[in-house]
DNA sequence: TATGAATGAGCTTTCATTCAT
DNA sequence: AATGAATGAAAGCTCATTCAT
């Protein structure tokens, strides 16, 4: 192997450090209280090596919200090719956020707290991602409507609120709450309940015919 | 009558106004990025004078943290208090979080994008409020899971995530899309169809018993 | 009696009111920590109309500077004038300094800590002031040392260095510790004890002649 | 050797630098008219570079007067530990305090205006420091007057505050005369005028024994 | 690649002073 | 005479970013 290849290997080694420290200040402090100071010394290098990697601070948010976006986008490009049904779709999307939330806590924090709601950080960019997720969605749930899968007196639109809401408000309130998500049986738990929440809806069962 | 009030009403007049104008600045550049000095310029004075009636820049947060929780607060109790059957209480839930934002909906956007979800500026007292907020419509779920008015097979907790971000979804995406909401009738059907999307779900009817 | 002499001494009484509240607060606070806010809270009295009296801060210390030096001025002229014994002369202004401790020990306070040492409010005025009551009491030393009353072996202005820094150390350290000084008696004492050190020194009486 | 030893060499320079021009200002101006930006530009360097060496205008005067009593500190340990004869003491203090006038001439006049004197500055640490420096030398007195080496008719505080009293008026009204020390001779002779003030007062020779 | 000293614009806040009433 | 709302110039401090080494 050339040795340069190994460079680079090390390299992505430490930008990818500096990213993880990144999430954990941004998570702790949010945004615009972290100091580049503090994402240095949570990586454990100098404060100028900071910006060997990463140019500036924003471009720190920028790697995260292309890291959340990018394999998001991945997955609609896949739903939507593949169109499975509306209901595989949906878990799938739903069991994405919650996996996240396994495996990078604190980018999903991050996402929910400095990217997915401050009008601050929210750069046209970023704004278009966020849009194009939630109509993504919303081109799945309209297509189970026209196959009759959802039901269709309810605008698409609104769904897609109902749907993505719940997701984002569990995921915020756990991570408001500080509780972690360790098994993929809990995680299977929380999407079950919103998969049954999102199409049954809270009213209880009418009672059976039979009754 | 006396001089005296007149100089009060004045006084609460311009505080009011400065409040205004906080939310304004507030809801365009955010929190961080708003300067006490656009405040002042926005609410049309001098620089030092926001700082007659509000002690400092948090100081404004705290007041429109007080405005948001302080009725939402006495909503709450009455409904607690009056134990109104769900559908009417969760209906007022929603209604007046629709409500606010045609009233006020500066103070709405304030309050989903800096109040709500910016770890940054949550503050025990915020985060306590935000809490007892939710605590308190999952006492509601909890007792009409009790009376058979909601499914019990899902955690209170659950359908309350469900309930309150149907919500702050359906809010969030019209202030970052920059709509408005003008008439009772508009915010009705929005009402309605939380209430539907909450209590009946997405799926599609059901083939009828008879079927 | 005019009516307008009336109000003449009503304004006196006012303005006295309020020199006296600003010597509380400078001397609390220090000069530039004292607000023009808490004198006029100290004066009972709304905030503009301190600006009635006084034209500014700066005003205030300097009329503090003129009820000093006004009436130690005319001891001195008094002294210079009559030229009594050197020690009746050193006597008086050493009971001077006390006997204001006991009348005004606010103003002390603060001539002590505002005037005398502080360059930063030490106006061309104020400094030629202060030498005027050093080169004074030199003068007085001076003659003494010609009239053979002080020992001539030492330059005047070490002995007026002498004389008046113990009387002020003396004062410092009283004011610093809050101790106040209450009785005649004790004042006696002190003048006393400053006129022995003076004179006599520290040293030990030698063993006398006798012995 | 190690380039680390050069850095940390330079950096103390710099501090050191940074130091010496605060001192210059705060001597000019007092603490409280002095701007960091004066600092910066005393020393020669930028605004924000002063902080990284000082964390506040307030570091400064705390960094004065660790520098002016650390050193006092040491020498009285030493007097106290070694107890010379009285007058050897007594000496050394009165040197000490002219010596430092010599070699760190803004140093002494920072300390007298705004360190020794000024209310507003005077935070509980430096008042016990001070505090402190009285009451050793009172403790230097004290053991003399019980060894028979000084009166013992007059307190010992009394004779504390004449002592430090001569020495610090003296210092005051070269530094405010801006009167620098330069020889050592200079110094001898005022040390020595001190001593003999101090020693045998100002009252002229008792005529001789034999008279 | 790595360091951390250096820069300086920008921020919040304070408060002496003015002025309409 | 009396009030206190209104003004706005400063000032201390922070911190993203640059740069010499």
């Amino acid at each position: 192997m050339p040795p340069r290849s190994e460079t680079n290997h090390q390299k992505k080694e430490r930008e990818s450090a500096i990213f993880d420290a990144a999430c954990r200040v941004f998570r702790d402090k949010g945004f615009h209280q972290a100091r580049m100071a503090d994402v240095a010394a949570a990586a454990g290098i100098s404060y100028g090596l900071v910006y060997h990697y990463f140019k500036s601070k924003n471009d720190l948010l920028d790697a995260m919200t292309e890291a959340w976006f990018s394999s998001l986008d991945r997955l609609m490009d896949r739903l939507l090719e593949e169109s499975p049904p509306a209901r595989t779709s949906l878990e799938a999307i739903a069991d994405y956020f919650l996996d996240q939330y396994i495996r990078r806590p604190d980018l999903v924090q991050v996402f929910i707290t400095e990217i997915s709601r401050s009008t601050a950080n929210l750069t046209p960019d970023r704004l278009a991602r966020f849009k194009n997720m939630m109509a993504r969605t919303e081109e799945i749930i309209r297509l189970a409507q026209v196959n009759g899968h959802l039901r269709s007196d309810l605008k698409a639109r609104y769904l897609t609120f109902f749907f993505l809401g719940a997701i984002e408000t569990l995921l915020s309130t756990m991570v408001l709450d500080g509780q972690p998500l360790k098994t993929t049986k809990h995680k299977a738990d929380l999407v079950g309940a919103v998969m049954t929440m999102f199409l049954e809806g809270a009213a209880p069962e009418p009672p059976s015919p039979a009754g």
